[in-house]
Parts: structure tokens; C-alpha cells; sequence
DNA sequence: GACTCGGGTTACCGCTAGTAACATCGCACC
DNA sequence: GGTGCGATGTTACTAGCGGTAACCCGAGTC
């Protein structure tokens, strides 16, 4: 019996984090990273020590909120990166499905990219250095697993994998972000041209002529 | 007279600023980019509102601290991106700069990198979305110019060299921040690596036999 | 000597994250 | 059927932040 009630204690504070968690999503979709915890509580219908009492602090929040919006686009990845196409296809669908979901929810991309860690009194949240930018990290090791899985690198194949992981992502993204606020191109084509990029048509292209000097 | 007067005034101002810019600089490599104004003021022995006079509020004192950091790593990238070595050499010695660069100081770095303008009342801090990363963008501009200059693109040249620019960037600067977290390698490896992904050796590189399923 | 004017300070506002203390409802247990 | 107890919720508060208004004082000028 007693675990019985347990469980179903549980499941309600479940349904209740799931619903905070909810309201939470729609408030910093609306104002942005930096919305407080004042309004979280008010969107939610409640009051602040309940969120206290849910989530620990303004981190154990966000955090929690980047988990599930991280772990919703690692999957998509993870889809495009496994479909059984040669090479060239996988990366460009891979950088099309990235480039489609932070063109799709621009709020959620950045607040998941800056979360802006604001606080101000006491200032327990999570660390700066450490915790700054984890959907980074989890898709540079996401992909440097699938590179080392799939790619033969030679002897030092896991070092490559890894650097190439947290490189091409960190291509991805900065290129991702600078299209998402110019706008320069169609997503088509920046997912050739990155792709371009990585097939080594830098290395390929000669030099200009009749350019600066020399 | 009052011209000259003037000017007298102003390099007064100007060394103030200066020496207000030292003293937060000290503050922000001690503290973090969650610095208070506050601390600032405490540490350049002056109270606040002369803090705000000179710069206008936290995002503008922190806009200053940023460029002479931008300006100052700028200026040393451009020099290897204008050595007159070939194309290869010249990549790998510009990786190897900013490399060196965050790893001597990576205080700097973070702060460049993750401004966390925090900021809790009023809120009329720098705009996220807009300043979030400067250095990142000044960095991927200037790159780009450099490859339309020296690089035959054929027609699309300008549209591929922002392209790459931007994720040239985006990538060297991912490497780097997880490297330097982790140190999984001398930075040697590291800029070879970085080279040998730029330069399609993720293309040529044959399928791994015998890998899971397939 | 009155008068402005730039550099400086104190004291405050409104806001934030986070907490302590009190209220209330449901429910098992004797 | 009363009774303790734990979860849920609230009000009221603290400490500290960014930012500002008001005053203050010494140096130069007529």
C-alpha cells in the first residue's frame, strides 16, 4: 500500500512539474531568457516558493526546461543522422533539420544557446563556464560518437571524432546564427554551401588573380 | 583658448576612462562577468553614478571592456590571416592564434564569449538577441573578407565566402571552448586536426567496416 | 564675494532571486 | 470521531542588484 500511495503522489507532482514546466515555456517564449521567476509562478497560477519547492533554484529550472527542448532536437538529429544514405546526404539532411528547427522556434533556440543566466542575489544558479552552453556540448559528443562509429579515421580515429564533433557543430551553429539574424540566403543554400565547406572546397579553390597586391 | 581648454578636458575624461576600464577589467577577470557595478566602482576607489556618467549603464561599460579585448584579438588574428605563406600554413597559424590567445587568458574569453548581461531591475541592458555574441560576428566578417579576397569562389563567391566565414568561426571557436575545457590534446593536434577537417579529410575518408549493424 | 560648473557622494527607487513562517486541506490511524 | 501529519499553498520578508535624483564642494571667473 505504502508504495502504491507513493506512486500516485508521484504521479501527481509529475503532472505538476509537467505543467509548470509548460507554463514556464510559454512565459520566456514570450519574454525572452530573462523572464522571472515572479511571472513563471503567475503564469502558472501559483506563487513563487512552489516553484522553489519544484525545481530548487532559477537553474534547476532552466535547466530542466533546456532538457527537454535539448533532448527534443537531438532526437530529430539523431533521426537525420542515422538514415541509411551515403555520406554527403546524411550531413546536408542533418544540417537542414538543425537549420529548420531554429528557424522554426527562434525563442526556444535562443534561450537554449543564451540562456542568460541573470540572477543577482545569492547567486547559486549553475556555473558559468561549465554549464553555459550544454546543447553544444551534447550535439558536438552526439555527433562525435556517430562519426567514430561510422567513419574510418585511422589510428587516431577517437580524437579526431571528438574534435571534428564540437568543430562541425559549432559550424553549424554560428553559421546558423548569423543566417537566422541576416537572412542572407535561402536555408538551401547554406546547407550546400556549409556542406561545400566540409567537402573541402576551400582547400580545392585556387587563388584569386589580379587581386590586392601580389 | 576654449578649444585648447576643451581638449584639456577631454584628456582628463579620456584617462579617467581608462582608467576606469583597468579597474574593471581587474574586477571582471577576478569576479566573472556577473561583476557588479558595485564591485567595479569599490575597486577603481569611486562610488557608482560616475561609472554610469562615463558609460551610461552596464551594457555600454561592458561594450567598452569588450571591444578593446575584440580590437586587441582582432588585431593579432589579422596579422596571421596576412602572413604571406601558403593557404594551408596560414589557416593553421590563425587557428593557432586564437587558440593561444584563450588559453592564456581565459577569463577574457568567457567574458567575450558569455557577456550574461544579467541585469535584474530595469533591464535596459544591451539586447540579447542583437549583442549576444560580437566578437563571434566581427570575427566571422572579417574572415570573410579575407577569403573573397585571396579565394577564387567562381560567381557566388561573396554569398560562400560569409558562409564560411561565419562557420569557420563558429567552428574554431566550439573546438576551442571545449577543448579548453577539457584539454584532450595539445593545442598542435588540435589546429591539425581543425586544418585536416577544413581541408575534406572528413570527405575522403572511407566507411568503417565492420561497425555496428551494416 | 557671488556664481557657475565638473567631479563626487549619499540616499533612495523598483526590481530581482530566494526564504521563513504561517495557513489549510486530505487522509491514515487509534 | 477526533487527531496528528504531510503535502500544498500563501503572505511577508531579506539582501542585493541596476539605475537615478538630489545634494555638495572646490576651482576658476568676473
Amino acid at each position: 500500500m505504502d508504495t502504491t500511495q507513493r506512486t500516485e503522489q508521484q504521479r501527481s507532482a509529475d503532472r505538476r512539474r509537467r505543467e509548470l514546466l509548460e507554463a514556464a515555456d510559454r512565459v520566456v517564449l514570450r519574454d525572452g531568457p530573462q523572464a522571472s521567476m515572479n511571472a513563471i509562478a503567475a503564469e502558472a497560477g501559483i506563487t513563487k516558493p512552489i516553484l522553489y519547492r519544484h525545481f530548487g533554484d532559477k537553474g534547476g529550472l532552466y535547466a530542466a526546461l533546456a532538457k527537454r527542448h535539448t533532448d527534443a532536437l537531438l532526437a530529430s538529429l539523431r533521426a537525420a543522422l542515422d538514415a541509411p544514405v551515403d555520406r554527403r546526404e546524411r550531413v546536408e539532411s542533418t544540417l537542414d533539420t538543425y537549420l529548420a528547427a531554429i528557424e522554426a522556434r527562434p525563442q526556444v533556440y535562443r534561450f537554449l544557446m543564451h540562456p542568460a543566466e541573470g540572477s543577482t542575489g545569492g547567486d547559486q544558479g549553475f556555473d558559468v563556464g561549465k554549464h553555459s552552453a550544454p546543447l553544444l556540448r551534447r550535439m558536438g559528443e552526439e555527433l562525435a560518437q556517430v562519426i567514430e562509429e561510422r567513419v574510418d579515421l585511422g589510428p587516431e580515429s577517437q580524437r579526431l571524432a571528438r574534435v571534428w564533433g564540437h568543430g562541425i557543430v559549432g559550424m553549424m551553429h554560428a553559421a546558423g546564427d548569423w543566417w537566422l539574424g541576416e537572412r542572407p540566403c535561402s536555408r538551401a543554400d547554406l546547407v550546400r554551401s556549409l556542406a561545400d565547406l566540409l567537402w573541402g572546397r576551400l582547400a580545392a579553390a585556387g587563388d584569386r588573380v589580379g587581386g590586392p597586391g601580389f
